[in-house]
DNA sequence: AGGGAGGTACGATGCAAGTCGAACCTTGTT
DNA sequence: AACAAGGTTCGACTTGCATCGTACCTCCCT
């Protein structure tokens, strides 16, 4: 069963709820955004400029979360999501290269030398 | 630009609206169906046992033909579904096996021989 | 020619998902 | 202690999607 802040375990990770999840533009568009940056890397929520308000981000980092992509830990003042590439690579192999195959040419959401 | 019948070409395919149609359990039971096929076999749209009614059954079979997941030819008296398989497989290299790999123990969309 | 089988198109409906603002919490700063 | 920054939750609204029934089309068979 998923943990205290409703990440799933590796097994309970559903490719259903993965696709679904994967589906919508502002949610690919972040996955790809981590995609870029190194292995491991954590961004905050509201690094990737993302045109919406803050409780609609929230429930899109939910989805994420919820579906096992990422995993969102506190650091302190802060919260911070990180891709979970070797979770993901490992339930359903080759879904990462496919979307970093497929990633828009976007730019939008800036690497995280723009986190100053 | 997709022809008369709504097939986009194979470099026209856009992952987001495949995995947007792959979202839905209705549609992702009907290409796992198609992957337990040998390759090229076609499927009448009605053999799958889809618990909902003749037009909502066109409008799924819609979604799969626009994203270019699956291609309708007419067969005389019917239509029939093929999975485009080579498609896929070039444009999104490793989705089938993603896909086959997870496909839902599922035995209600049974295979062509009880299409008698 | 008529009827049935298989599919598509259209309009209407109901529910799920995305969206927002406001209130609240926690952490770190002044 | 007060406040700002970053996130979450909640309820309300709106849009989109799945669903259906009806009507219509095209083949095939009788």
């Amino acid at each position: 069963m998923p943990d205290t802040e409703g990440h799933p375990a590796r097994a309970e990770m559903d490719l259903l709820t993965v696709l679904s999840a994967l589906a919508d533009p502002l949610r690919y568009q972040v996955v790809t955004a981590l995609l870029r940056e190194p292995a491991g890397a954590e961004r905050h929520c509201s690094s990737f400029g993302l045109p919406i308000s803050k409780s609609t981000r929230a429930h899109h980092f939910r989805i994420l979360r919820e579906a096992g992509l990422i995993r969102q830990v506190d650091r302190g003042n802060s919260r911070k999501a990180r891709l979970r590439r070797e979770d993901i690579e490992s339930r359903f192999p080759g879904l990462l290269d496919l979307i970093a195959q497929n990633a828009p040419a976007d730019d939008s959401s800036a690497p995280s030398r723009a986190n100053h």
